[in-house]
RNA sequence: CGGGGUGUAGCGCAGUCUGGUAGCGCACCAGUUUUGGGUACUGGUGGUCGGAGGUUCGAAUCCUCUCACCCCGACCA
């Protein structure tokens, strides 16, 4: 291709909006624009790279025995009301009518309209196993799109769903998932790690997310030292800790704290280690309101209180909700005579705590040398917070560490759960009517796009994994006014594409400066500079980008230097 | 949804406080020049100053409403 007319629009300047390195080096090599909040124009350098990671998806999803299908983006009411998600999933579902008043929703997901294809036509359980893909685009509407392509609201999304006879096939069709998983994005170039994870809005029991390492990850992970357990936070188990339970502390004393209300500013105020604290959080469990205990300086995890409590929703009480429950403004609740609420639950690491400080449920008052059982009771203990650094491996005991990923896979063991509910059912063996075991799993292929770069570019530009490069070849002629340098380039230029490198030329009279810039910027693994001081020796320069060596290579070498380091 | 911020040419910004009819750099077009790390010069193209309403002889500037976008939080694959 040549740059004189490739549409990729580059810019010296950082677009103000921009804020994560993915989407501003993205905006400034020319690869995307906005429309709108989260959603982005492709342009064809982008293109060229989400075509090179759909590549890669399709040939290990085929290798792996699913079949490519496309679904409808726009999917009507009916069969979300079936699977009891239209009233469940809420204002991240983009919801419309047509002309006739119809409901329809522009899909987030495609659990329904998959399950609805496959039971209208599969009745036995000699069709199963059945493995179903598609490369499409999404839509969710994110309270708050943010950082480019990492979480827009319109995205590119491998989605695929297994259909097997029972829970052991199931869990084949999902482990070949799993190790599918695992080869697209190495084959991609990233740094990676599968970690156990929630299964969120999407249900059921297993689950995965595929977590590319990278500092502004969004997601938080905790990975064992000693082992190779990984989960996300919100995931990792916490044993309870094994300690004696020391005797009766001093008695109750309440102490003034004026205006001290965070765990921070009151361990400050009375000279206390956050270890101290207990903190006590109202929460509104599907409008019932708990008092939740947790160590002062762990916090609450609020997918576990959940679970824990059974509940749908669980958030945090407003203010007039705490005042309500405590007599007191919030930050001064305390378990110690707390009656507003339906219970108190406490994490495991509240169990048996002598001489702690809490709220005193009064404005501006706290009570030291508080002891769990003697001052107040516990209706329940339980795993209720996010692992920290150092908190043992609940495989091994090891100490978990952790680091920030971005999520671009995930895998759901689903269950029974969407083909109960839209009667997926098939016939076995025996002539019985049974329910299909599904599995889904999903891949934000746009979001690849941005986690490599965020794993790969320096402070000239992107530096791509070779396999999802939009081109592998950058021939830069430094000096359009020299006939056989532009002669050199364009024959180099020629020979390489007829051998079908992909490759660039920058035939724009430009300086040699803005040639280097841009082709930096855009991030072709290679590039081949051409003057006049070279071609007098014979030679052109290679450079890896990444790299800091500049190579000389004689012309007639070239070609065959530049194919043995792509292959 | 709560908090904070920003909207002036494709991009980055000044002008707003103190009202007088829009400017700078980059990009783009033409010409000259230059040609190994974003050449230099000259001349140009391009903006109903996010939108609506109001105040005023006069509004980018003051007032009211509204919309969009960004960041933090809550939330979320």
């Amino acid at each position: 291709m040549r740059m004189t007319r490739l549409h990729a629009p580059t810019l010296k300047e950082t677009p103000k909006d921009a804020e994560v390195v993915s989407h501003q080096l993205l905006v400034r090599g020319g690869y995307i624009r906005k429309l709108a909040a989260g959603i982005y124009d492709f342009l064809p350098l982008a293109q060229r790279v989400l075509h090179k990671i759909s590549r890669i998806v399709r040939e290990e999803m085929d290798r792996a025995g699913a079949q490519e299908v496309l679904l409808p983006a726009v999917q009507p009411a009916e069969i979300w009301q079936e699977s009891g998600r239209w009233s469940k999933y809420g204002p991240e579902l983009l919801r419309m009518n047509d002309r006739k008043g119809g409901e329809f929703c522009l899909g987030p997901t495609h659990e329904e309209v998959i399950v609805d294809l496959v039971r209208r036509d599969v009745r036995s359980w000699r069709s199963l196993p059945l493995n179903l893909y598609q490369i499409q685009t999404k839509f969710r509407d994110e309270i708050r799109p943010r950082a480019g392509l990492m979480r827009g609201r319109e995205f590119i999304m491998k989605d695929a769903y297994s259909f097997d006879v029972d829970e052991a096939a199931a869990n084949e069709s999902y482990d070949a998932m799993f190790e599918a998983y695992q080869r697209i994005f190495r084959r991609c170039g990233l740094d990676f790690r599968p970690v156990e994870a929630d299964t969120g809005a999407i249900g059921g029991s297993r689950s995965h997310e595929f977590q590319v390492l990278a500092d502004s990850g969004e997601d938080a992970i905790v990975g064992c030292t000693a082992c190779d357990y990984a989960a996300n936070v919100e995931q990792a188990e916490l044993e309870p800790a094994q300690r004696e339970v020391a005797p009766a502390g001093p008695a109750l004393e309440t102490v003034e704290t004026p205006d001290k209300r965070t765990i921070a500013e009151v361990s400050e105020f009375l000279g206390l280690d956050a270890t101290r604290f207990v903190k006590t959080l109202i929460v509104d469990a599907d409008g019932t309101l708990h008092a939740i205990l947790v160590r002062g300086d762990h916090d609450l995890n609020e997918i576990k209180l959940a679970k824990v409590l059974g509940a749908d929703a669980v958030r945090l009480a407003d203010d007039a909700q705490v005042v309500a429950a405590t007599g007191a403004p919030v930050g001064f609740a305390g378990p110690v005579g707390l009656k507003g609420v339906e219970s108190i639950i406490a994490d495991h690491a509240v169990r048996g705590l002598r001489d702690a400080v809490v709220g005193a449920n009064a404005a501006d008052a706290h009570h030291m040398h508080v002891d769990e059982g003697r001052d107040f009771r516990v209706a329940r203990f339980a795993d209720l917070r996010l692992a920290v650094d150092g908190d043992p491996c609940p495989r091994c005991g090891g100490a978990l560490k952790g680091y920030r990923g971005i999520e671009v896979g995930h895998v759901f063991f689903l269950g029974t759960k969407y083909s109960e509910a839209m009667r997926c059912n098939y016939l076995d063996e025996s002539g019985r009517e049974r329910p299909m075991v599904m599995g889904c799993y999903g891949i934000g292929v746009t979001r690849i796009m941005a986690a490599a770069i965020e794993q790969n570019h320096d402070d000239r530009g992107i530096v791509w994994p070779r396999a999802i490069a939009p081109y592998q070849v950058a021939v830069l002629p430094l000096q359009m006014n020299k006939t056989d340098v532009v002669e050199a380039a364009e024959s180099i230029y020629t020979r390489l594409s007829d051998a079908g490198i992909e490759t660039l030329l920058d035939d724009r009279n430009e300086r040699a400066g803005a040639k280097f810039a841009d082709a930096e910027l855009i991030g072709a693994p290679l590039r081949i500079a051409i003057g006049g001081r070279g071609l007098r020796e014979g030679i052109v320069e290679l450079k890896v980008r990444g790299g800091d060596a500049v190579e000389k290579i004689p012309l007639e070498r070239l070609h065959d230097e530049i194919r043995s380091r792509l292959a």
